[in-house]
DNA sequence: GAGTGGTCTAGACCACGCA
DNA sequence: GCGTGGTCTAGACCACTCC
C-alpha cells in the first residue's frame, strides 16, 4: 500500500516553468529588462520552444511580461489602475474625462447593442470612436452607440463626421438628464481594429466594458470599450486610488 | 480610392478558422450541441490540429466552447450575467449573499493584501474561503482576509476552523460600521487550488476581483475572487438585470 | 479499452523592428 | 540583413471520462 510515494504529480512542463520563470522576475530581473530570446530560454529549461511559449503567454497574459514582434521580450511594470465605474452621473464626453474622440459615423449596431438600446435591428445609430491613454500608453478604444433620438436637436449643419462631428454629438448628449448607468465587465480578444488602436495584435486579450446610460426612463446610449487586459486593472467606486500590487496568481500560503 | 483590396492581406489561419467556426456557432448549431473531435475537425478544415486548437483556444475564452477532457468541445450558453458591485454597503457574508462559506483558517497573507490591509507583512490574519454558485454551475472561489483587529470579540469557544468559524467570523465583522468599498477587476489565471473549485484546469483565465473593505477609517478586510472568464459577465451598479448577448468580438459593421 | 482533449517535440517559414 | 516573436506542421504520448 505505498501511498508513500513521493508522487511528481505530473505537473505540465510549461506549468512548472511558469512559476521558476515568475521566481526569476521577482528575484533577478528589474521592470523593463529584456529577457533572452526564446530559442535560447528554450535551451537552457531544455523544453521544446512550443513549450516556452505556453509558459510566457500565461505570464504575459498576467501582466508580468511584454512581448513584441521583432524586438523582444521585457519585464513589464505592474498594471495601471483605471477608473472605469467612479464618474458615475456622469455623460461620456463630460468635461475632464479621460477619453478622447476620435471619430463619428452613423452604423447599424451589432444586434447585441440593438437590443440594449430597445432600438429596431436595422436602425442606424451614430457611433462615436474615443480612445483613452494613460501614461502615454493606449489603454482602451471605445465606441459609443447614440440614437438619434438621444441627440433631438443635433445641427445638421455641423460637420457630417470627424472629430468635430463626434464632439457635437457628445455636446448634444449632454443635454438630457442623465439618471443612471450600469456597466458589464467581461473578457474578450481585441478585434483587428481594436488591436490596432491598442498596439496589440489580433486577438489579444480585453476587458470589455458595456456601460448603459439611462436618461427619460430608457437606454440614451450604450458604450463598448475594450482594455488592455496585459496592461490594465480596472478600479470601481474608489475614492482614492492605491498603487499596489499585481499577481492575482499568488494566494495564501 | 482602393478600399477594393482583394489583398490576401496574410490573415493567419487560425484567425480565419475562428471566423469561420464562429458563423457556424451562430447558425448551425444550439447551445450544448457536441462539436466533431479536434482530429476530425482540422481534417476537414485542412490545418494541422495545433492551429485547430488555437482557434478552439480563442474561442473557449470568448466563451463560445466549452471543452472537457475525455469528454469533447460543446456549444456552451451564453454568459452569465453576475452582480459583483451592487451590493455596496454591505459586509461580506451579510443576509442573502450569493456565497457560500467553506473554510477559515489563519495564514500570513500574500505581501500585495498585507498591504492593502496595512498589517505587517508577517502577521498572520484569519483567512475565510467561500465558493460562489449560480445556475448549479460554480462561478467563483474567494478568499477573504480579515485582520484580527477588525473581529475583536471573536469568541475562543467558537471551533478553531471549518464552516463553524467561517461563519463566526463573517459574523463577527458584521458588527462594524461598513464605511465604503472599493474594487478592482484584473486579468489572471487560476491557481492549481482555484481550478480544482471552478472545475476548470490550472491556469485556466479567470476574473481577479478585489474588494476592500473600509470601516473604523482603515481596511477591514480584503477579499480576493475569482471568477470563470470563460463564462461569466460582471455586472455592476444594475438595478435590474438584462440577459443579454455576448461575443464582444462584433462590433460595428 | 476506446475516444476525447491536454501536453510536448523538433523542426520550418513568415512578419516585423531596427540598424 | 539580421534577430525577434508569430504561425504552422506532423507527428507522439499522456490524463481523463465513459462504457
Amino acid at each position: 500500500m505505498g501511498t508513500t510515494q513521493a508522487d511528481p504529480v505530473q505537473e505540465p512542463k510549461y506549468w512548472h516553468l511558469k512559476t521558476v520563470l515568475t521566481e526569476a522576475l521577482d528575484s533577478e530581473f528589474s521592470v523593463g529588462e529584456i529577457l533572452p530570446n526564446e530559442r535560447d530560454l528554450a535551451a537552457r529549461f531544455g523544453v521544446a520552444r512550443a513549450t516556452l511559449r505556453q509558459a510566457l503567454e500565461q505570464l504575459e497574459l498576467e501582466g508580468r511580461l511584454q512581448r513584441r514582434r521583432g524586438v523582444g521580450t521585457t519585464v513589464a511594470p505592474p498594471r495601471v489602475g483605471v477608473a472605469v465605474g467612479s464618474e458615475r452621473h456622469l455623460w461620456p464626453g463630460a468635461a475632464g474625462d479621460a477619453w478622447q474622440p476620435a471619430d463619428c459615423t452613423s452604423a447599424v449596431p451589432p444586434a447585441a447593442v440593438a437590443d440594449l438600446l430597445q432600438t429596431a435591428r436595422d436602425e442606424r445609430v451614430h457611433t462615436v470612436r474615443r480612445s483613452r491613454v494613460t501614461h502615454g500608453q493606449p489603454v482602451a478604444a471605445e465606441l459609443l452607440y447614440i440614437p438619434a433620438s438621444s441627440v433631438p436637436d443635433l445641427s445638421a449643419i455641423d460637420a457630417p463626421s470627424g472629430t468635430a462631428r463626434a464632439r457635437a454629438v457628445l455636446r448634444e448628449l449632454q443635454r438630457a438628464d442623465l439618471e443612471d448607468q450600469d456597466q458589464a465587465v467581461e473578457l474578450g480578444s481585441a478585434s483587428a481594429e481594436d488591436a490596432k488602436e491598442l498596439d496589440r495584435l489580433p486577438g489579444a486579450p480585453v476587458l470589455v466594458v458595456t456601460t448603459r446610460y439611462h436618461a427619460g426612463g430608457r437606454t440614451a446610449a450604450v458604450s463598448v470599450a475594450t482594455y488592455r487586459a496585459d496592461t490594465c486593472r480596472l478600479t470601481f467606486g474608489a475614492s482614492g486610488r492605491v498603487e499596489i500590487h499585481h499577481d492575482p496568481e499568488r494566494r495564501a500560503s
